[in-house]
RNA sequence: GCCGGUGUGGUGGAAUAGGCAGACACAAGGGACUUAAAAUCCCUCGGACUAAUACUCCGUACCGGUUCAAGUCCGGUCACCGGCACCA
């Protein structure tokens, strides 16, 4: 009898559909479970192997869940405004729309192939009016309370993008999406102000279950660090506040260091004996890109400010200031107050400039290297500070710096505000109008959606504009303030935006008064599961944190976190062991596989690879295995036999399987849960038969791994009206996953000597006197002296002797 | 440099809380069935020493430690992967 995995799978996928089973409900009295999956960018390369390994993961834990009888919301949507396909509708003079409509319709054809069980009533699309109405929405209220703001800055350009990139997308100097590389430009932008938030993005992470590794990564980013303003004066009456985390080494100033954009350098201009020589320093430092910047083991340079020299406020002694590119201006102050002994850096800057270096903390050789570590060290040569510990020595000083008004304790933070703007044509409008009467006046909201007009060319341009620059007619509106002549934002969204709230829409994604309805905000928030790439974490998911605690302060959202629990894939690789990718030649298409072997071969493979949490190649030939074991599966309807009870010699075995794939899927251990269920068909195969309920049982613990065929056995031999239907996820009885004898393991001095076979409830003398009477131990330790007997009930015996 | 992670057979990978290293698969080799092949079924499968699936020894990146017992714990080293990177 030969499993034909197309038409079974196929008619299958047609009753979930005609019956709409995966349709999460409203106003249900179950228990809810939100399970989501980032949702994809409908690419015009289409799937490949690696979406699916999430979407069947959660699918999995989804149709556990609904055999255990929650109300399951699985949903799926497009991520669709992006780059790509604006460059691929540029380059073949298509509009954008019709490509994303295009690529969407192969995505969802080939994700449909696999039966994953996403409710495709809540299908969303980013790029849709009636969804980017909301998005649109959200940006007018964090703009009227003060989140949303311009600014002129130093921005990253991507020079073959033509677009500004936010911090986060600037990897190594190059940008994050095309690898171009990444200049600065003064332009005026739209920021959102994330730092406001950042305190709460730090220790919020404590009401979630994220893995240790994204709430570091996170916290890293955010970078938040404690310390201290200290003011110097300087000789032309002018104060300089630093921003350091060692106040303790006040005493150790030896200079100080100013970044080359430092306003007050243009203030002291004329006092500057060589500011000819100061300028070629700034002007050099500006020309460097991100890529140069951002090169590692560089050598100190800077100039020194002859004309004036600061004075460190716990000895009023005068020190030299310098210029230099290792200190930033967009960090603390965009200052430091230089301490050679005690920081590498400036350490390294005081060998070469030859600055003294005066050890305030003792505990190194401060000639031979920096001695930064706090931990141990004694204060020195520090006047009030002299023979304390460096944390009690930051603490009174900077009550010291306090009360004379000299400085204050300061938090700093590395993230900076996000920049939110981009010169592109295919993402959202930013609904704002400028009026020169007004400012920045946000559209009235019973005008929104503001759709994205026709344009002739979405070309972006070269001097930095979005395409919509050169839509007049679009560009020329009325104030929504005063009514005057005004002109609209050209710039639009970045692809984040819509991606920052989607969740949200799936909970009711047609209402159109808004973003989702109070009941279905209440019933359904938080995200229980949310599994996602490490690329996201500190993209995607520090930005959808930041909307989410922006709309729950404003009362919009019940929770203050979006997601209750947070779980990452590795990647899947290809074949060679490298990244799959078209240049690389590696590429393996679902849909190949799916003809081939069916949806759940594939979906089983795609769970039995590896550890899902890491990275795994891809390997043709071990998805014959998988084949083999659905086909193994499909034939005991050959070998069943009546009974509507497990078996004694069967009932320990399926007892411990139930348990343990129960377990290993709540646990993401999805390779060992089918690893289980491969060894009870061994022992299964071994017994010749099966009975009716043995089958059932086995049927539906397989059932969300390989949904398709064990739908049909199920049916064909009639265990009941079908599993999505009425079946439940089988209870184990602990009493019955102990078998009635183990094997016990004898060891003599750590070897292992013997094997027995004992009874559960054999007592500690009992097995020692079984152990020593084995014929093997009984040669090991005759003539010895048994000085040590250890029992581990169930384990094992381990006898220690000496001649 | 800092933060996080990983290192186990020919391969992918198993091994609650320190207790039989290599589950489950793939590949390989041998056999059965077959006119033949595919498919299927059975056997072998870390290394050394062996006639042996008998003994014994070695073996979880490397060096050392704790323990009756270490892949697992501790100290140190190396390699690789991911993140940050002159953040004062």
């Amino acid at each position: 009898m030969k499993y034909n995995h197309k038409s079974v799978e196929q008619k299958w996928q047609k009753i979930w559909e005609d019956k709409g089973v995966f349709h999460a409900l409203e106003d249900s009295e179950k228990e809810k479970f939100y399970a989501l999956i980032e949702f994809p960018y409908p690419s015009g390369q289409g799937l490949h192997v690696g979406h699916p390994r999430p979407y069947t993961a959660l699918d999995t834990v989804a149709r556990k869940r609904r055999l255990q009888g929650y109300n399951v919301l699985y949903p799926i949507g497009w991520d669709a405004f992006g780059l790509p396909t604006e460059n691929y509708a540029i380059k073949n003079h298509i509009h954008p729309e019709i490509v994303t409509k295009k690529n969407i319709d192969r995505f969802k054809k080939q994700i449909q192939s696999l039966g994953i069980s996403f409710d495709w009533s809540r299908e969303i699309n980013t790029t849709d009016p009636d969804y980017y109405k909301w998005t649109q929405w959200i940006f007018i209220q964090l703009f009227k309370h003060g989140l949303a703001y311009k600014k002129e800055m130093n921005v990253n350009w991507c020079t073959s993008c033509k677009c500004v990139l936010a911090n986060e997308e600037v990897v190594n100097g190059v940008c994050e999406r095309c690898g171009s590389e990444v200049v600065h430009k003064v332009k005026s932008q739209w920021m959102l102000k994330i730092t406001e938030y950042a305190d709460r993005l730090i220790n919020d992470l404590d009401l979630v279950n994220y893995p240790d590794r994204v709430k570091a990564q996170q916290k890293n980013w955010i970078g938040r660090s404690t310390g201290a303003e200290v003011d110097f004066s300087t000789t032309t009456g002018d104060t300089l506040t630093i921003y350091t985390t060692r106040a303790d080494t006040l005493y150790g100033a030896t200079y100080m260091v100013i970044s080359p954009e430092h306003p007050l350098i243009e203030k002291w201009a004329d006092k500057l004996t060589n500011i000819d020589e100061i300028r070629e320093y700034q002007a050099a430092a500006a020309r460097k890109s991100d890529f140069e910047r951002t090169e590692v083991a560089k050598d100190k340079t800077g100039v020194k400010l002859d004309g004036v020299r600061a004075i460190n406020p716990v000895n009023n002694k005068e020190i030299p200031i310098f210029i230099s590119d290792y200190v930033l201006v967009s960090y603390g102050t965009g200052a430091i107050m230089a301490v050679p002994a005690h920081d590498t850096r400036d350490w390294e800057f005081a060998k070469k400039f030859d600055l003294p270096i005066i050890e305030v903390v003792k505990g190194g050789n401060v000639q031979e290297e920096a001695f930064t570590d706090c931990a141990t060290g004694i204060m020195t040569n520090s006047g009030m500070l002299d023979g304390l510990s460096v944390d009690e020595a930051k603490k009174k000083i900077i009550d010291w710096l306090t009360k004379e008004g000299k400085g204050h304790s300061k938090v700093n933070y590395k993230l900076r505000d996000w920049v939110f703007s981009r010169q592109r044509y295919w993402g959202e409008p930013i609904p704002i109008v400028h009026c020169d009467k007004c400012g920045y006046v946000p559209i009235d909201e019973s005008e929104l959606p503001l759709k994205l007009p026709m344009v002739e060319s979405y070309e972006p341009t070269d001097n930095g504009e979005s395409p919509l620059a050169k839509m007049t007619d679009w560009i020329e509106t009325t104030c929504p303030h005063c009514g005057g002549k005004a002109h609209r934002e050209t710039d639009t969204m970045p692809q984040w935006a819509g991606s920052s709230w989607y969740y949200l829409r799936y909970m009711d994604p047609h209402n159109d008064k808004a973003l989702a309805s109070k009941e279905a905000l209440e019933y359904w928030a938080p995200v229980d599961w949310y599994n996602g790439g490490m690329e996201h974490t500190t993209l995607h998911l520090l930005y959808s944190r930041f909307w989410h605690k922006f709309l729950y302060d404003i009362g919009v959202v019940p929770t203050p976190e979006p997601y209750a629990k947070r779980t990452s894939h590795g990647m899947i690789l290809g074949e060679n062991g490298e990244k799959m990718s078209k240049s690389r030649g590696n590429v393996v298409n679902p849909d190949d596989i799916v003809d081939e072997y069916g949806a759940d071969t594939m979906r089983l493979y795609e769970m039995f690879i590896g550890d899902f949490e890491k990275a795994a190649p891809w390997s043709q030939a071990s998805i014959r295995g998988c084949r083999r074991f659905i086909e193994r599966f499909w034939n005991l309807q050959t070998i069943l036999i009546d009974g509507d009870k497990i078996r004694p010699e069967l009932e320990s075995a399926m007892n411990k399987a139930i348990k343990k794939v129960g377990d290993d899927i709540e646990n993401i251990k999805f390779n060992t849960a089918i690893a289980t269920l491969m060894a009870l068909i061994n022992d299964i195969s071994n017994l010749k038969s099966i009975n009716r309920e043995e089958l059932r049982i086995f049927a539906i613990l397989l059932n969300p791994f390989a949904p398709h065929v064990t739908e049909e056995v199920y049916e064909i031999c009639s265990l009941g009206d079908g599993i999505l239907a009425e079946a439940e996820w089988p209870k184990y009885d602990e009493s019955k996953c102990v078998d009635d004898s183990v094997e016990i393991v004898v060891q003599v001095n750590g070897k292992i000597k013997a094997k027995l076979n004992i009874s559960v409830d054999a007592q500690k003398d009992e097995i020692l006197s079984l152990a020593k009477s084995d014929e093997n131990v009984r040669k090991a330790i005759d003539g010895m002296n048994i000085i040590k007997e250890i029992v581990v009930p169930k384990k094992l015996v381990n006898l220690v002797v000496k001649p």
